[in-house]
DNA sequence: AAAAAAAGTGAAAACATTTTCATTATAATT
DNA sequence: AATTATAATGAAAATGTTTTCACTTTTTTT
């Protein structure tokens, strides 16, 4: 029913592989055929068969968007950044896939049904999937961690950058700090803690005696965290977060104790949300771009697609944003 | 390269017919053989080339979700609840690409590389792309709002939850309410205008003596809208939202003022945001629930794809959803 | 003007699968 | 035992492109 390279043929009285190298400009046709078959292509309103061009040319023009789970706990900032990010590179050239890891079935993956594929993997139990791309060459990068197989992969410097957020809670004067940190499994977490720790060991403070709680990212979690870092620390000055949710949780609970941020208390966080900027909160914290990541990766990608390099890995500084939720102290020191 | 059903033929002994039979159990063939083929494929790791069976069959087991831009302004949560939602009902058995219409190509839609699609329309300008589509016979679903072209679509009554809104101020004793609203060329702003409209006028309250101030939607203005409502009309008791995020700037303005929610100002959303359960607000607000839409979306272009019965349209009840950011202010009437 | 190079052209193969159709083998019915 | 129905099988066609290859025509160079 759809117009094919043979209706077009027909009509013009040239082959079908006339037709094609016309269309495709992939090889010598003469001016005035050239013109009559964009011509009658055009009139018929022919577009190609996806399909019968993947098929024949083994190239799918899709790009796979690979999320460990599509589920409630995932977060819409990273869905909504990493599909703008790697739009603004592939701009209309490739189809987006999104797909979910955790529901894929072992063995099934065809290798043409994408010809790259963009991982964003939050567990480890993604690896049989990796694993499965990789042993098929699907041309793959990983976003935001690295990851084992050897992966090519854009990170950022999650260490530095809560290094940074640290170092200007001490440069503000703050001593007595509590932590509120991630779960415990996550490679965030672990780099995170990584970078208030040497941090705080640069400044000669022995990180050990800064007293931690865990939270799952979440604001509520945030608040419960905070709550009791106050009433069991109530000499702390600075409360440093390893995300933004949470950040505002701990403002928020700082307000019920009577505490007004950051004239009693200051506060940090990390990813700098959206919302975090839009809020009343002001929230001093540490960027993560995600769609700078995602587009550094799509372009990784595309390299390693298109020229078939094996791109190199990629690390981006992460900005410490300064707004007002954290007071200076008078010189620290 | 890959390994391909002429393989499994030439192993196992059989003809390619026999192995397609064997693999999709789509004719009859010796209970034996149907083992052995089973099992040289699993050996040799066989997965289907999606190209050549789309190409053969003319279906792409891909549904296309179609929002009319992928930009900063858009959505996060409604592309993330989108999702969710459709992967909800279609589980594994499609692919979903996320598609955007303001970049899409006039004449470049192949038929063939979406079995269905679902509409995340918000302007009017997508109607050039919805033609294209509608005109090569895919099946589609409208999600969200009504679209021309007589497409079948999920919405929500927007304009019967913002009465139920209005409804329970008014039944709270609120007779002073300010009103914040969205973008005036926006539909959903039309409908949630006549609903508190509506409201209004069956309590007895002449709609036109409320003040009214203009939002984009985004915290910020809903700020800067309150606190131009909240000092130009002291008098007021309570405000009404047309989404979440604006109710929440509100809040924070108010603040500022030294009005404390509920004590002192009542407020109410529209979209149960995220995180505006999450936060301390407590935001009292409507429903919008965009994985129900997106879900019940998803059924019907499975319906419309797989038995090619055209849905009927949908319309979800929007809940109020009652938490602590209104105050009784005694029996209303 | 002859030789060499380049451009133009179409038939046919290739891509991997599904499906039709004709044939043969087996089972069920008289 | 003959007939009829059913199951099992493979050759070949079909899906819509692109690409190779051989051939013809034109253009350029000597």
């Amino acid at each position: 029913m759809a117009v094919t390279i043979k209706d077009i043929a027909a009509k013009a009285g040239v082959s079908n592989a006339m037709v094609s190298r016309a269309l495709t400009g992939s090889g010598p046709v003469a001016r005035d055929k050239k013109e009559k078959i964009l011509r009658i292509a055009k009139e018929l309103g022919y577009v190609p068969n996806q399909a019968a061009v993947s098929l024949r040319k083994s190239r799918s023009h899709t790009i796979g968007l690979c999320f460990s789970s599509i589920d409630r706990t995932s977060s819409p900032y990273v869905l909504h950044q990493v599909v703008i990010g790697v739009s603004d590179v592939v701009g209309g050239r490739y189809n987006l896939l999104v797909k979910a890891i955790d529901t894929h079935q072992p063995g099934t993956l065809d290798p043409g049904f994408c010809d790259g594929l963009l991982i964003m993997s939050r567990w480890d139990s993604d690896l049989d999937f990796l694993e499965e791309a990789w042993s098929k060459k699907i041309p793959m990068v990983a976003i935001s961690r690295q990851l084992p197989l050897d992966i090519p992969f854009v990170a950022t410097d999650e260490q530095g950058g809560m290094a940074k957020a640290m170092d200007y809670l001490l440069s503000q004067g703050h001593r007595r700090i509590g932590i509120i940190e991630g779960p415990q499994n996550l490679e965030a977490t672990l780099c995170r803690h990584a970078g208030w720790w040497i941090s705080a060991r640069n400044w000669g403070l022995d990180p050990r005696s800064l007293p931690v709680e865990i939270g799952n990212f979440r604001y509520r979690t945030g608040k419960t965290a905070a709550a009791r870092l106050l009433t069991a620390h109530p000499d702390l000055t600075a409360l440093l977060c390893f995300n933004d949710e949470m950040a505002l949780g701990a403002i928020d609970s700082a307000a019920d104790l009577g505490l007004k941020v950051p004239r009693d208390l200051s506060v940090t966080g990390f990813d700098n949300w959206d919302f975090a900027g839009h809020s009343d909160a002001r929230l001093t914290t540490v960027e993560r771009n995600t769609i700078r990541i995602a587009s550094e990766g799509a372009r990784m990608l595309l390299g390693s697609m298109e020229q078939g390099i094996r791109p190199d890995n990629v690390y981006l500084e992460n900005k410490l944003i300064i707004r007002s939720s954290v007071r200076n102290m008078g010189t620290g020191g």
